[in-house]
RNA sequence: GCUCCUGUAGUUCAAUGGAUAGAAUGUUGGCCUCCGAAGCCGAAGAUCCGGGUUCGACUCCCGGCGGGAGCACCA
């Protein structure tokens, strides 16, 4: 973009990329001043309602309370006046200038900035990069792995699947976007009992036609009659677990089986990934850690955390109401690993290998107890060992529901498989770009559907809270109205559009704008200001979906403006001052469903 | 039985202990001689129940009720 403001550091650092951040500090320096002990005061500035201002601090009143001795009682408003003073005091004009503070109601301190500030701010950070090194102070030099997507290897992908995936790769991109290294590792079940249940498949039930038509559909046939059989019949199952055991202890017949599998499913997954926008660093499964975890045995040996119990090794923890009495299982009794021995293998090596400073798992919420497990056993077998302990979150998130309230299943009760599901996306997306713009040429379409249709899906997921259940619904997601996908692309395509129509001597350069001066215009600039705030609730809770609520609202703000307020007008000076506002909002739009995984178009 | 998650307009979702609980959809009234109407502006409509903590509770605590899930060798 040719309007960017001259890139100097020094003005960069001056216009305070993170407004609240900013008065956050400010406001500590000032109460330290007055001398209320850092202990009992906070400042807690947050993004406010636009009727008040642009931020809000609301650290007062608690204080208030905290701060009053038997007997005496602390006006809130009192204090609040005294902190705005001598917050003013110390800041001067360089605050002044740029808002008006303002105390109201009980003793909120009210911060509006002022459209002249808005202008400089927005031609200050014009473009990504500048976004990315704003908030590219939060993490930096960190280094945080993160375990995602991670099924178990042949089978298929299903819906259960996704969430995972499209919530842990947005993980991933916010973490960078705050400025950690982040390894992305496909933690994939390649070491457990179902390839017992495989080979004792392929030895009673093989269908070799079958194997050579589709391998992975007759691998995957194959588990299913072994699982049926496993179920029906003990003496199956005790095969079963015996074809395990020699797995483990590297049987050639079992090993080899077991690689082809293991080829056939990466290469099916990928194509998946792929067309999710996701590519992993690592592919480290439970077989990875085979060769460790007889160390780690003997560590939670060593330490007296493990114990026999009915013939299997596990780990009890005396001090939690349940896990004193609910075990976590390190090793069967048949003497095979399972996933918690692989888990523990797994962290160690995240920190000796990556130096990771902090894990994040995401998988469903039925696994909180094995994370759970896993971590308090993590705690005391690495302070034992003199292991350096990362930050550990589990990371988890609901159930995809039919519209009828349950589990997503298809007519005949199987799960539905994440190709087909992907696949009827693009082709529903294809239809309705057909029915809106049926002149252009088809292989346009067809992009334009893979983006909205694939980008539909990934958003309807990034939409919502992670931790509750969510329904499925087509019309929903592609119903182009409300907060979805395409609503949010189409406010990027009509930007584009003006952009497109401007021709080069109307494009008079941001410097000559004037400060905003209409409510549609303020309201726009402000949410635009606002960015940083949405990243930062986002990061802290792991939380893609107030990247997602602040984007529609952004698209929102622009719908508004762009209805109201004509951009491409005579006036060089407000025509300069929208084009600004357009071009921020496009790449602020573009930043943040990018860190989402939907691809951006000009055109739709 | 114990534990975790979850109950917000008819429906699907928001709301870091803060000000008058926001949207969307559906219902309904307007707006294209104007940069893409896949849009914009307006109306009506909700915190499961009962206690408690707080200046202030959808949010925190206790007790119910409803939904989902986990609890010894699956992951």
């Amino acid at each position: 973009m040719r309007n960017r403001a001259p890139p100097r550091l020094s003005a960069w650092m001056d216009v305070w990329f993170d407004v609240a951040h900013h008065l956050e500090t400010a406001l500590k320096a000032a109460a330290a001043e007055l001398g209320w002990p850092a202990g009992s005061f906070t400042p807690d500035v947050r993004t406010a309602d636009p009727r008040f201002g642009d931020f809000q601090a609301n650290g007062v009143l608690s204080y208030a309370k905290a701060s009053a001795t038997p007997g005496t009682k602390q006006n809130p408003r009192a204090l609040a006046q005294a902190l705005m003073d001598a917050l003013l005091r110390r800041e001067g004009a360089a605050l002044t200038d740029r808002m008006t503070v303002s105390i109201a109601g009980p003793g909120f301190i009210n911060f509006a900035l002022k459209p002249s500030f808005l202008l400089t701010w927005l031609r200050t950070f014009d473009r990504e990069d500048d976004l990315r090194r704003g908030a590219g102070q939060r993490l930096a030099s960190q280094t945080w792995i993160v375990d995602y997507g991670s099924p178990n290897t042949a089978k298929q992908m299903h819906v259960g699947h996704i969430r995972s995936i499209i919530i842990g790769e947005a993980i991933c991109r916010l973490l960078e976007f705050c400025g950690a290294k982040v390894v992305r590792d496909n933690h994939l079940g390649d070491w457990g009992t179902q390839f017992g249940k495989i080979l004792y498949g392929y030895k009673h039930h093989l269908d070799r036609a079958a194997l050579e038509r589709d391998p992975l559909e007759e691998f995957e046939r194959l588990y299913k009659a072994a699982d049926a059989a496993c179920k029906e019949s003990p003496a199956a199952l005790e095969e079963a677990r015996l074809e395990l055991v020699r797995l483990q202890n590297g049987e050639a017949d079992a090993v080899s089986l077991w690689e082809r599998v293991n080829q056939l499913s990466i290469d099916t997954l990928n194509s998946i990934y792929a067309r999710l926008g996701v590519r992993y660093d690592h592919f480290l499964g439970e077989s990875f850690y085979r060769d460790r975890i007889e160390a780690v045995y003997r560590e939670l040996i060593g330490a007296g955390l493990a114990v026999e119990s009915e013939g299997a090794l596990v780990v009890f923890h005396p001090e939690h109401p349940r896990f004193a009495t609910q075990p976590f299982i390190v090793r069967k009794s048949d003497g095979a690993s399972n996933y918690a021995s692989t888990d523990l293998a797994t962290m160690a090596y995240r920190v000796e290998h990556f130096k990771a400073d902090g894990v994040i798992v995401v998988t469903d919420a039925r696994q909180n107890d094995h994370f759970e497990q896993l971590w308090l056993t993590t705690q005391k077998w690495f302070a034992h060992a003199g292991r350096r302990l990362p930050q550990f979150q589990h990371v988890t998130f609901g159930t995809i529901l039919g519209e009828d309230g349950k589990a997503i299943k298809t007519r005949s009760g199987d799960p539905i498989r994440l190709k087909a599901l992907l696949d009827e996306a693009e082709e529903r997306a294809f239809a309705v770009v057909t029915e809106k713009n049926a002149d252009l040429p088809e292989a346009k379409r067809r992009e334009i559907a893979r983006a909205v249709g694939i980008g539909a899906v990934i958003y309807a997921d990034l939409s919502q809270n992670r931790s509750s259940d969510y329904v499925f619904s087509w019309d929903k997601l592609l119903s182009l109205d409300g907060n979805t996908a395409p609503y949010l692309l189409y406010a990027c395509v009509r930007i584009a559009s003006i952009l497109r129509k401007l021709e080069p001597a109307q494009d008079v350069g941001a410097e000559n704008a004037t400060p905003f001066e209409t409510p549609e215009e303020i309201a726009l600039a402000r949410k635009l200001v606002a960015f940083p705030g949405a990243i930062d609730q986002a990061v802290s809770t792991l939380r893609p979906h107030f990247i997602s609520l602040y984007l529609y609202e952004l698209a929102g703000a622009f719908s508004s403006f762009y209805n109201a307020n004509r951009v491409l007008v005579d006036e060089p000076e407000v025509r300069a001052r929208r084009l600004v506002l357009c071009r921020r909002t496009l790449m602020t739009l573009q930043t943040g469903l990018h860190l989402l995984e939907i691809r951006t178009l000009d055109q739709m």
